[in-house]
DNA sequence: CAAAACAGAACAATCGTTTGTTCTGTTAGA
DNA sequence: TCTAACAGAACAAACGATTGTTCTGTTTTG
């Protein structure tokens, strides 16, 4: 029944060749080490029948290289990350590359032990979504000689490249739309403080509300979760005065903030205006279609990647830190007031 | 800049030891090897301070063991399969795997391309859930003696161990629940005819329509994607007499059907019931919260992992196939008519 | 015709571990 | 005092590939 997979010693032993010679034709090294016409078809012809499939793990041993990325997200089960890491497999795939995932579950001491794991395997690069104030543990990843680039969130301290949306752009567009749509009191929802991009979106939120000299504003919560969007939006609703708008910092906030509303009674847009970071294939068939910031998830993976793989090839990088613009999907989840 | 990794034999340089004593120590078989508690110190000591960490590559192919699992999914933005990546990753990662992911994309070949490329790395087990019709390169790979667990999808034909949702009872208890309602003209949204669910969800859902002597319904459709439950709905509503109920077979179809029904101005429940396979956090807040039938994707994901570590450790499995019965979860699209 | 040149393939070291076996002292027993 | 027993550690062969080097004939050249 188990059939033994075949080695190259297999190989060797029926043809009765070396298996240098075997490895070279394999290889297509053929001509460089002048194997004949006629021995590298019997190589060929009994590798096939042997179903022979070189053995990756002592080919990574010699070499060093595994044709392994290893991909770490916050958390798989967020649709956002949940998407880059199909499009990252995916992408990776076409150059033979195989992916390895992690979810470190917004835990750094998690993050910590994958990354030592991720190390001892030997992988080619790592794309990392860390999810830690703390940066120690990666820099000395890339010290190793490791390439590796972040995405999403970064260390805007460190010299890792990284590829993220340029949130405060967004941050602002978003402030500014609602702004310009008459409302006065805005609320912000926000997620975890340890995050860069949540704190670049919290300065970009609360540079447009200076600028268009808005006061009467707030900027709470800690976690991006359905939880804490949910949380906050019921200790808004508390209010004597209660906002006119939600900007909401993620699409499981938005989802949390929805959930409170609904029980609230209160109709979206027309008796408060909701607008979130990230979109979703869902957002368009929610009760009411969310207006959103859409980040640029193809490109900023397309671009990781890119990245990874110059520093892997040691390519010079004109640009290592990248930001790309999101895009604003208008909805109907936004009222203009007067 | 570039330390290098240090392995085993950079400790025994400093210690003046063996690498085959260090080796002992460092895997806890002192004792047996009677190796004094000096020289263990001094072992623990140094390859702490070389910031010691195994080379998993070379020790896998000692071993042949890899301590990796590989999770194969028909698409990884489809958040049911998402969910099991995450679920499958934080799972083993409690054991001190790792998972190796592959996005087959609903293509038979590239599952198969991938399935070679898993197999050359020596990987420790699989799960799968297949995307094709045919299973001869997982019983292949089976025979080989790689340990492999199919979960939702599988062949029911093969001797594969499997896990999966209990997809007959499921569509029978929807399809009565509709009957049930009221409802005598149904019609069915199936996703992919390769998918045994698909199949077994049909026949479930056929098996009642003729019990309860409805001759009134369909089955249309083929593909677990948001366009074919739309394009499947307009087809719908352009019958003279229109269904009352629409049965989907999953989360994307449900999707279109939304999609649709929204352009036809259609309200659900009021104009036409709607009953879908798949839970999603999501669903809560559509326009519509939709009852759905959710499949036990946790007890899924931990049973078929359970049956995986059998088959590693070479225990006796008592059952290996396994159907778990979902939960009909009552929200607010389906109807009752009279 | 001897030596050089070359074609074609084998040899052997190596990657970093693990592990069965062997080696070297010291201690205990007769 | 001699040997057996044992503690403590080193030796060396794998695992399955890759690759610089060497080996063996045959052909070409002067």
């Amino acid at each position: 029944m188990s059939v033994k997979k075949s080695n190259i010693k297999d190989i060797s032993k029926v043809t009765g060749l070396s298996v240098s010679t075997i490895s070279r034709v394999l290889n297509g090294k053929a001509k460089q080490y002048r194997i004949s016409e006629k021995t590298q078809e019997i190589v060929f012809k009994v590798a096939e029948e042997l179903d022979y499939v070189p053995n990756q793990v002592a080919r990574n041993l010699k070499l060093g290289k595994t044709k392994t990325i290893a991909l770490i997200v916050p958390s798989l089960s967020n649709p956002f990350f949940a998407n880059m890491a199909a499009q990252v497999s995916i992408e990776l795939q076409k150059t033979g590359y195989i992916t390895l995932i992690s979810d470190s579950n917004e835990n750094e001491e998690i993050e910590r032990e994958e990354l030592t794991q991720i190390v001892s395997r030997n992988v080619d690069g790592i794309l990392i979504s860390p999810c830690g104030n703390y940066g120690d543990h990666i820099d000395r990843v890339r010290s190793l000689g490791i390439p590796l680039v972040c995405f999403d969130r970064y260390y805007a301290n460190l010299e890792i490249p990284y590829v993220s949306t340029d949130n405060f752009w967004g941050a602002s567009e978003g402030a500014r739309y609602l702004v310009e749509h008459g409302h006065k009191r805005i609320a912000c929802i926000q997620g975890s403080k340890q995050s860069v991009p949540n704190e670049v979106r919290r300065k970009g939120f609360e540079e447009v509300m200076k600028q268009k000299g808005i006061s009467d504003f707030t900027v709470t919560g800690s976690e991006f979760t359905v939880q804490n969007g949910y949380t906050e939006t019921l200790l808004l609703l508390q209010k004597l005065v209660k906002p006119t708008a939600i900007f909401s910092f993620s699409n499981t906030i938005a989802l949390g903030c929805i959930k409170a509303l609904k029980e609230f009674d209160l109709r979206i847009p027309e008796d408060i205006s909701l607008l979130t970071f990230d979109n979703h294939p869902y957002l368009d068939y929610l009760s009411v279609p969310l207006t959103s910031i859409a980040q640029p998830v193809n490109d900023i993976c397309k671009i990781a990647i890119k990245l990874l793989f110059s520093l892997i090839n040691k390519e010079e990088l004109s640009t290592n830190q990248v930001l790309l613009r999101p895009k604003i999907i208008l909805r109907k989840s936004v009222n203009s007031i007067s």
